[in-house]
DNA sequence: GTCTATATGGCGATAGAC
DNA sequence: GTCTATCGCCATATAGAC
């Protein structure tokens, strides 16, 4: 039985195992999966090792649950965004607002996503794939929103891959881009971000000539 | 001495020392820092472990050597079709077309360089910065070029991250957009890859009215 | 230069007392 | 459930013969 219950926990788990959670998360997401120790998540718990494979047998199955979770963060509510029915513009400048808040709040998780996707896709496909996103309907409500607006020339595909890329790679790319083009300066770098919510949003508005 | 001189190899290096890059090379963008091991560029190389810190003492020193060079193919001669004297639409479209085949060639390669640089940035900035590149001469014929196509209402750090992004980013997002997009078949990922060679530049062209 | 053998340490994971 | 102690393994790195 679980005598250790965290009743003012929005969750059912235990207090611990909550604890776990976060660390891992904190972990994981910074080192990755083959940086991370476990040592290093139990200490961040404030607890030890034995307690951390007493709840996640394995580094693996603790690992799974974290990126599960990551995925379905940095997943945002497009589906929302996109079958309201507000009109065509006004969706996509929600959604790029609405995206690099989410992003400048969470700067590691698109990296962290991105990298573990690549070096184990099958291992994760499936976790992803059971996020419960539903990419098809997106495409379809937005081709709609599309078709009214009266756009037909450009691929649905390839402006939803544009609009993506122009938002997550700023954040993905942050050493390079901070180093090379503001010379390191933190402050300039987070204020371009924060610019590229009007910028693409001009951009994509007007390579749509909507 | 050296008594092992490779007469055919293009570089002053011996054998061993070009077969332990080249191992180290697919290995440690493949895995990351964290996840290759020694044992395991000492066998793809074709020798043991002991010869590999004979060449190269620490596997930092190792990695360092990789991930300059990594670094030096991830940025494409920008810099030379910049300054040519094209037509700025020509420009766009060389850049975009030679960029997208260099990553095609070497998909691996971005999410390798990002990560790593995210996980270590204070330990590989010094790198990143001897690389040659120089951005404040790009920016600058950049905007030149842009000035003599009358395009003054656009940013130009900005275009620069849109156009990279947009180049770079569906690489990097490869499961995820293979997954959601095109249900896992890679046929239509790398023609949708190819296909992008046309569509991001008319979304340029477009958004900047030329 | 190149090898075998080994030192040394940290890793994931488990045993077993409480 | 939670702890200390420890197992077995594999990592980086080195010693020393050839």
């Amino acid at each position: 039985m679980d005598n250790n219950k965290n009743i003012n926990s929005p969750n059912n788990l235990s207090e611990p195992e909550n604890k776990i959670l976060e660390a891992a998360k904190k972990v994981f997401i910074q080192k990755g999966f083959d940086g991370a120790t476990m040592q290093e998540i139990a200490d961040v718990a404030g607890i030890n090792k034995a307690l951390l494979h007493y709840y996640f047998r394995k580094k693996e199955i603790l690992f799974k649950t974290i990126f599960q979770q990551a995925f379905s963060e940095f997943v945002p509510n497009i589906q929302e965004v996109i079958s309201s029915d507000k009109p065509l513009r006004k969706k996509i400048k929600s959604f790029i607002e609405g995206y690099i808040d989410l992003l400048t709040k969470n700067p590691y998780l698109p990296i962290f996503i991105l990298n573990e996707l690549s070096q184990r896709p099958e291992k994760l496909i499936t976790i992803i794939k059971s996020s419960g996103l539903n990419p098809s309907l997106i495409i379809k409500n937005f081709d709609k929103s599309l078709q009214e607006a009266g756009i037909k020339s450009y691929p649905i595909k390839h402006l939803l891959v544009n609009i993506l890329s122009m938002c997550i790679f700023p954040v993905v790319a942050k050493p390079v881009i901070s180093s090379f083009l503001f010379d390191g300066n933190d402050k300039s770098y987070q204020l371009f971000i924060q610019q590229r919510k009007k910028y693409i949003y001009d951009f994509i508005i007007k390579a749509l000539k909507i």
